[in-house]
DNA sequence: GTCCTACTGTGTACAGTGTAAACAAGGAGA
DNA sequence: TCTCCTTGTTTACACTGTACACAGTAGGAC
């Protein structure tokens, strides 16, 4: 059912993902998926913990590249083509829908990810530094999803580049 | 008639912005803002289009800030805070509705002030710069309205930093 | 003054949505 | 065999966006 709402996901896009469309992907009538979930933003729920593991594979595979820079430069752009490619599923792990919560395990393991690589690149408190890499790939995923920005590989480069390079060097003066 | 969505949308949420709502809290009947738009989605556009301009009149007002890094790390506060503080008119705004389309105009002049601003700094090549910013900022806002980041001004202003200090520096090495 | 036209608003109706309630089939354990 | 739990069905309801036909109201032409 997590399966079928799914590829409902990718090809209709989030309005196309009815309860009433998934019972008919499945075979079943209209009412049961109640029997498995208490309500849609449930059923949406775990949907989106299940594009998280999917992401967090994303990120595991791309993170091997060396230098530790480029792992980091990799991971970023893994991220971006997650979204490009599957926009409904990215919008919806990212609360679109009120209510829909994703368990933070869940998301959490992606984001280890990102931390691990940071905090190797960056030695110390490497929080924020985490936070920072994480925002610009994940504004750049959005306002790209958004055709704000051009969804091109090239963007998410640089971007990552500049920001992975202020990571490497020293901390920031404050301000 | 936008007024009173743009009220709805602050007060109830996303979900909470329904042409009859709309009706009734205009004190007309429910079929009349289809009058003045073509459709729900229009509606919407009109009101992310305000919300763009009021955005950009918060940027304009943190840029006076000096020097320029510090007018750069204002402007991503800003714009943070103007996100954490319009949540619903936000997510509007940034590709919550398919068809509600912006025209590039509006954003754009947001955009623009941004622009400058980053062009001050770096001088050349500014665009990928400017990417870098508008992401992050945009990242963390994002992210911190799904709490899945702390809604807290340190955190953008860190990060602001870090950009901001890669920017002023030399252009990164490619990769 | 009278008519025509455009604009704005109303009322009704319909299809699609999430979901609550009552009921049915089928297997597990006593 | 009887009972209970799980799963599924059917029916029904409130709410949504919106298509359609109609009414009032202002401004200009004669």
């Amino acid at each position: 059912m997590i399966d079928a709402a799914t590829v409902l996901l990718d090809e209709q896009g989030e309005g196309g993902v009815t309860l009433r469309a998934l019972a008919k992907a499945t075979g079943v009538s209209a009412m049961a998926p109640y029997r498995h979930f208490p309500d849609k933003a449930a059923l949406l729920g775990a949907v989106a913990e299940a594009g998280f593991a999917k992401l967090a594979a994303v990120l595991t595979e791309a993170d091997r590249a060396t230098p530790a820079k480029a792992a980091l430069v990799a991971q970023g752009l893994a991220y971006f083509r997650f979204a490009q490619g599957h926009p409904a599923m990215f919008r919806l792990m990212f609360g679109g829908n009120p209510g829909c919560t994703v368990a933070p395990k869940e998301y959490g393991e992606a984001f280890a990810i990102l931390t691990r690589r940071v905090a190797s690149l960056a030695g110390g408190d490497a929080g924020p530094a985490t936070l920072a890499a994480w925002g610009v790939v994940h504004g750049l995923s959005t306002l790209a999803l958004d055709g704000k920005v051009p969804a091109e590989d090239d963007v998410v480069t640089a971007a990552m580049a500049l920001v992975a390079d202020g990571i490497a060097r020293a901390q920031p003066s404050s301000l």
